[in-house]
DNA sequence: ACCTGAACACCGTTCAAGT
DNA sequence: ACCTGAACACCGTTCAAGT
């Protein structure tokens, strides 16, 4: 069999999602695919580079085109519920994408996105950049947090049902902390960050 | 010869230290040790608690009691800065600990002095939580992108040194952004967030 | 351009057996 | 209590060779 790069994406997110990080090997996608494991390494030059493929993948399934007409913090708070929804989408995605970003690879967009939105507010390229990490750190902390004790209760016997919306409210907790951190400097008379 | 649990993390520690922690295999912290790997299984299940004692080890090593006589966000500040240096005292510290944190085990002193920081402000436990995972995410998040660059631009041939302070200086302004959100709602007039 | 086959240099973990 | 020896079931990556 002959396959392109994005054949070949795709069954790894198949695989991650039924099996998990800890099984996307290699050899396990080359096998499910009825190739050898050297075949993989004619369209990615190493896992890593695979690996990032597969992020940017996830993340670009769960993500629309702003529509471009919302305040600055609603477009962070949006980019940011999109991102969350995007990982939880898919079995140890938040793991997948933190891990990604670890190694400097992949998931520019997201990044970009928030810069943006925050560069729109009238602040510096600078601090946008600063601000828009800082989000994504919380995002990617956050999430990986859920994803691991969503995983853990899904496995044990008693089901965590009272503690459903336990999630989304410390993630929209931390989230409001960051942007009023944010938007505080706004409002400030006199600060020296806010452009013209 | 003969070892108990601390001679192991110790030489982990080292093994992590001298040669990364890619390097930081089972049969190579045994083989230093002059161990069959089987050995190492006597005194931990199973390496992800073998890497969770190390990581608690590097954060204790790094970590001083506390004075006690600060205000709370002067705590939280100094708190960050400690977990940072520990963590960038080791290479690849950070990515270790947040590894550890990420599959749940260990580093529970730093996150424990963070939330209890909080709570002194006058917020209740579940706040003071949420804002605690809030500082610890950035900071995990924001030193292993410190310590990724560092170690790419220390193999490369180019000397980063006029940007020497831009990681600590996008740190206190990831950090400060948080601090603020925090100290916000402590200033909220008729708020139900801070305790009577 | 895309893949095979074979090899190299490794992994984490288990388990009976030794002292 | 602590360790050995041997095995099991895997890894990522390289490289000459095939079509």
């Amino acid at each position: 069999m002959r396959y392109r790069r994005e054949d070949i994406v795709e069954r790894a997110v198949g695989v991650l999602d039924e099996h998990g990080l800890a099984d996307l090997s290699m050899r396990r996608i080359a096998a499910e695919l009825g190739l050898q494991p050297s075949a993989l390494y004619h369209h990615f030059a190493s896992k890593q580079e695979l690996l990032a493929a597969v992020a940017d993948e996830l993340l670009e399934r769960g993500t629309r085109p702003e529509a471009g007409v919302d305040s600055w913090d609603a477009r962070v708070v949006a980019l940011s519920h999109e991102l969350r929804d995007a990982m939880l989408a898919y079995r140890d995605g938040a793991e997948l994408v933190a891990t990604v970003h670890a190694f400097g690879l992949g998931v520019n967009g997201p990044s970009r996105r928030l810069a943006a939105a925050v560069r729109d507010a009238g602040f510096d390229a600078e601090f946008s950049r600063a601000a828009a990490m800082t989000v994504l750190h919380f995002v990617f902390g956050h999430v990986s947090d859920e994803q691991t004790h969503l995983q853990a209760n899904s496995v044990g016997a008693i089901d965590a049902a009272p503690d459903d919306r336990s999630g989304t409210d410390s993630f929209d907790l931390g989230l409001s902390l960051i942007v009023d951190g944010i938007r505080q400097r706004l409002a400030a008379a006199g600060s020296v960050r806010p452009r013209g």
